[in-house]
DNA sequence: CTGAAAGCGCTTACAG
DNA sequence: CTGAAAGCGCTTACAG
């Protein structure tokens, strides 16, 4: 690729120094306004373009943030890359992103490479596989600065960022049990998360609130095969200990379910009724019926990130990231899943 | 951020000069074998990872490539990335992701940020509001290497994939007529994206050969705000001229119909037939009724245009990519939004 | 087979 | 207010 005129030339163009065009370019102190207006007017000219590259190994900054998630067909990993975007962009910061498919071994391959310096700071959401953490400590450890969003990493002492899971998980099983359920099941991607546990504890909390036994047998944890998922529940609903209510910690275990019923006799809500943690709410208004949803604030959780890390970047002096947990609650939206008029 | 150890260092250990070293971990065939092995298992207890600045800088490629794709809350979009993401990963590249929202002013942004070399390549989808090209003109006849899918820019002579856009109107369109439909509306994003000239086109024909007059009235071009579009479909739907069957160019707006109908007393596929072109076939055979679909394969485009941008830069003096269209073929699966038990 | 030197395109401490 | 020089960390033509 030809990139256009570099700063050696503009100089010449203007029978300045390459050290004088630079400081007028970056709007130093110690450049005359008239040398200034004359060198960004010849540079608009020549439409010159100074190389990242260069900067970045002069300045040892990359102004690039990396994004990790572990999917891309989620809405909402996507609405919290958008809320990143939003903030990065003004400040011209370019967004790398990678997917994991939900697979430790592409997350430690991907950490490694971040590892040495494409990126000045990483936001990610862990996938569902990831237990061993040592490549997430490595890179803390290094002073990378990481921000975790919804599937954190507790035990890396940084800025989290989540929604209500623990009340979220009790207020929706509790909306569950008001609205008659007393058999209800938990379907989660996986125990090792700790939005799972969190959102399983409100769940417990709720359940025996109401004097309601758990019965370990209505915990489901689900793979990435829809369709081994839509089975599973299809058996869990036909068997012996059938639920009469599920709580979906995922979104695609909701539409899971909504396969698994279509299987059956049952009927929603009358038989089953269904709350989720569910980000696409056109598409929730539109299923039949209608769903339940526990609705976390994607794109403002994407901003949070991106405005924590470009204080963070672009501050001089800045200490590290703070080892906290910020809460942004969700909100619930009753529809006709729960609900038997 | 503190990068480890540079090639000097790693040098100084292993009492070779950096010279040696660099060509010993770039596998040069100059160098001994038993050197290589000292000096990769060096750079590995040391954890040496080249600066990728330095190395962009000096030969001049970034092994970035860059995606920009007018939206990110789309399956379609989604997977695509996910296509090229597999391609290119495997050869070491990464991929900056940049949203343009439909907005051809931060399209303009974007693409002339990207004229600097920060990437190798762009693989993009243009905006729905994109008229004035002269950015991707300007990109292109400097020699960058660029790609279209989908949204594609016929003026530009470079490959693009697409999809059968044509037949897939054509075939739509026919069997929405052999289902008894005589008024057949056609939701549109765009007139200017080619991708809809090609589907109307095939609309056209389909009409014509079945002795149907085409109605002006019976086109709706939509917005990006989702409750606008549902309202004018719903007016289209409740108003004098009103369609007995819908070609949706777009999977949003076949949800803004299922919406709209929500607010008529008309019924699917009774009143009503609806097929869409739509990628996310979970949530199609879940809609109520299930939605009758026209697939585009998202990931196998994402893969077919990094396959060729890597094939253009890994291997030396490749000529520049071919003014061509590769069309890979779209399925219509038929559920029960189009027909009648 | 190995090394010394130049250079990619910037920025900035130092000098004037 | 401006310029010459050094250096960020690599790779590679040149020399031996």
């Amino acid at each position: 690729m030809s990139t256009g005129v570099n700063l050696k030339e503009l100089a010449a163009e203007l029978k300045l120094s390459p050290s004088t065009v630079s400081r007028a370019l970056n709007d130093s102190y110690e450049i005359s306004e008239a040398t200034k207006k004359k060198v960004i007017s010849m540079a608009e000219k020549l439409n010159y373009q100074p190389n990242p590259f260069a900067r970045s190994l002069r300045e040892n900054k990359s102004k690039t943030i990396a994004v990790v998630i572990p999917e891309r067909m989620s809405n909402f990993f996507s609405k919290v890359v958008d809320g990143i975007e939003e903030v990065t962009q003004e400040h011209g910061y370019h967004l790398l992103v990678y997917c994991t498919h939900e697979d430790v071994d592409r997350e430690k391959k991907i950490v490694n490479l971040l590892m040495n310096g494409r990126a000045d700071a990483i936001v990610m959401s862990v996938s569902s596989q990831t237990s061993d953490i040592s490549h997430l400590t490595r890179l803390h450890e290094r002073g990378f600065p990481l921000v975790f969003f919804d599937r954190i990493c507790p035990a890396i002492p940084t800025t989290k960022f989540i929604t209500n899971d623990y009340e979220s998980g009790f207020e929706g099983t509790k909306h569950l049990i008001q609205q008659g359920c007393r058999k209800i099941a938990f379907l989660m991607l996986s125990k090792e998360l700790s939005i799972t546990k969190e959102r399983h504890r409100g769940y417990l909390d709720a359940l025996r609130q109401a004097g309601l036994s758990p019965e370990p047998q209505l915990n489901i944890t689900c793979c990435q095969e829809e369709e081994e998922n839509i089975e599973s529940i299809r058996k869990l609903l036909t068997g012996p200990n059938r639920p009469d209510g599920i709580l979906s910690s995922v979104e695609k275990l909701a539409l899971a379910t909504y396969h698994a019923v279509k299987r059956t006799d049952l009927k929603i809500p009358n038989d089953l009724k269904i709350i989720s943690f569910f980000s696409n709410l056109s598409i929730a208004s539109l299923l039949n019926p209608s769903l339940t949803t526990i609705t976390q604030p994607a794109f403002s959780i994407g901003e949070e990130c991106a405005k924590l890390l470009i204080k963070k970047l672009t501050k001089p002096r800045q200490p590290d990231l703070p080892n906290q947990v910020i809460t942004i609650p969700s909100h619930i939206t009753i529809r006709s899943s729960t609900i038997v008029l």
